[in-house]
DNA sequence: ATAAAAAGTTTACGCGCGTAATCTTTCATC
DNA sequence: GATGAAAGATTACGCGCGTAAACTTTTTAT
């Protein structure tokens, strides 16, 4: 691709001996067109240094090969990851992959929404900021492209949902925490962001109960996406005003534990399940940083790989089904103990 | 914007009474026509929904409004944040920023580069990845597109480089620490992936020097950007054949740091400045999770907002004067001593 | 009020490509 | 080698908008 640049398609298909509809074709689909002439096409791509122009292609299509893809909050590696996942299935699918990050702000979301359906993407996959989600604007946007939704669960809305299976990943944990010492307390923001959180305690709830124990609640304060911040505070004050109901507690999300822990630390309250310890700690995420708190992290993973997987497929499976006629579908995959030393 | 749906800029024009040409000059810039017409733009743009074709705007305009962000490792929270910040600066100045990762890896920095010049952006905002750069690739996609390079030094490339003065940065923290206490010996990767590393590590040497400190520098396996990881393996291995020269240890890197303090959690080795404490730790970045280590990590905060506040009014600078003959400017910003638990 | 400048209108063309229709060539099959 | 099907070539049109040129109206300055 050293050669002389080439102006345009007309230019490119002269050079490579082939009409310019067909090289057309091929740059829609290169599997369309017979593979002797999609090897004198490549072997002219090589040779020069042409790509068709984005924004000419675009315009006269319905559809263009862009996915959107939108995250609440980037600055969160859990989401980075995600997002990188996704994006490397897009690629390879032969899709261009555009991302963005809401902020954790309606307007925001609203905004890239907005500017997203200008774009015409093929379809989008959106992680929606839950309860902060306008969900007219969101239904509308939904309505117009084809939308899987994941991680947070918004009703009826997307040709597709996938997530965790909160109630399971809860039940999980409380499980372990009541079979290893005493029954968890709960903690979690009183100002729930999105509609995961209330699932999870939902499902704390259900499991205290089966196994007969009495579920304990602690809400603290604090708003916005600054997860750490907020559990280090509610952990501070909870610890200077008495402690926990018993000596274990089990945090909405990891972050949020990742506060706690930094709290008692602060405090000189040990945590861990070693000798000395007077605190059990324990998130739900597995994120990034989990394994690498003082002492690490026991927490349940959610099944980043398959979520992000399936996500991307359930997009195409709907981008086939032009119609979008196809039933919604919800799949949720369960979560995975993972233990280590706080708990 | 309830209105009924407006084909294209044609039926948009004649409902609002004024002529294409005139609407079209309006969405290229707002200010170039009169206020009395503006108003009535803006008003028939309230009543009707009309976006213009994006596609077909930018077809024949040589540059777009698109601007191009480009990070190493979007995973990492230090770039996250400065993305944010960016996008937030791009889109209050009227652009529409395209964020990119890189995942790491040289052929996708390429293959952004690649892409994002047939976006024909205004302008684009680059971390480059450093040492794994493919330096011809960027210099000739930076001879096309107006670059501003942020983060990640490389000679003689862009309009601008705007970035943190390392070594001030470095030469701040080995003070500190040698008045107050035992000198620092640095932690560094074997394979650097970043020139900020290199600078680093010289500051450290000449700042030893001009203590009259004997410097020592310990060398940790690892390839990636898994810092944590590599940080607490590296750490693990150092306890374990002895532990160090002096009882301070300076990372290269805050990443690092978080898993050479888990490391030392792990082995039993207390960290901080405190009593009983037999090994300090210090980073460099002020990382947003540094402050939810146990203890607290002692470290230097790169000046994230002005790093990516000047990156995006340089490219506006760079962007105005259209020949791009201005000289090449280089801006550091300094560091600022977090004094925190660790060290 | 009047001239000059600024802004808007009309008209017209082209960008680079998608795509439909018709015709011609190539290929696979028996 | 004949035949039908599949693929490519030719031709032609249009997408939605940028933009230039020539002309007309409005605004600003004197």
């Amino acid at each position: 691709m050293a050669g002389k640049r080439v102006r345009n398609m007309e230019e490119f298909a002269e050079l490579s001996g082939i009409s310019r509809p067909t090289v057309s074709k091929y740059f829609n689909n290169p599997d369309s067109v017979r593979k002797t002439t999609r090897a004198r096409i490549e072997q002219a791509l090589e040779e020069y240094d042409y790509r068709p122009n984005i924004y000419a292609m675009n315009q006269n299509r319905r559809l263009t090969k862009n996915i959107g893809v939108v995250v609440p909050y980037l600055a969160d590696p859990f989401f980075a990851e995600i997002a990188r996942n996704i994006e490397r299935r897009c690629i390879d699918a032969g899709y261009f992959p555009l991302l963005f990050s809401s902020h954790g702000e309606t307007a925001q979301e609203n905004a890239i929404l907005d500017s997203l359906r200008s774009l015409k993407p093929a379809g989008v996959l959106l992680a929606p900021l839950g309860r902060r989600s306008d969900m007219d604007h969101v239904r509308r946007f939904c309505d117009e492209v084809p939308t899987v939704l994941f991680d947070s669960y918004l009703a009826d809305v997307g040709a597709a949902f996938v997530g965790s299976d909160h109630a399971q990943v809860v039940r999980l944990i409380v499980d372990y925490l009541c079979r290893s010492g005493e029954p968890p307390v709960y903690f979690e923001m009183r100002n729930l962001v999105n509609p995961n959180a209330n699932r999870r305690r939902n499902g704390y709830l259900a499991a205290m109960e089966s196994l007969g124990q009495t579920p304990e609640i602690l809400k603290i304060d604090g708003d916005g996406w600054n997860f750490e911040e907020i559990g280090f505070r509610g952990g501070v004050a909870a610890i200077e005003s008495g402690g926990f109901a018993t000596n274990t507690v089990l945090c909405n999300n990891d972050r949020l534990a990742i506060g706690l822990i930094a709290a008692a630390w602060s405090k000189g309250v040990r945590v861990g399940r070693g000798p000395g310890c007077t605190l059990r700690v324990a998130g739900m995420d597995d994120h990034p940083f989990s394994q690498f708190t003082c002492p690490p992290m026991t927490t349940i993973a959610q099944d980043y790989a398959n979520i992000s997987d399936t996500s991307v497929e359930q997009l195409f499976a709907a981008l086939e089904n032009d119609a979008g006629s196809a039933d919604r579908v919800e799949i949720l995959y369960e979560g995975r103990l993972v233990m280590r030393d706080s708990a």
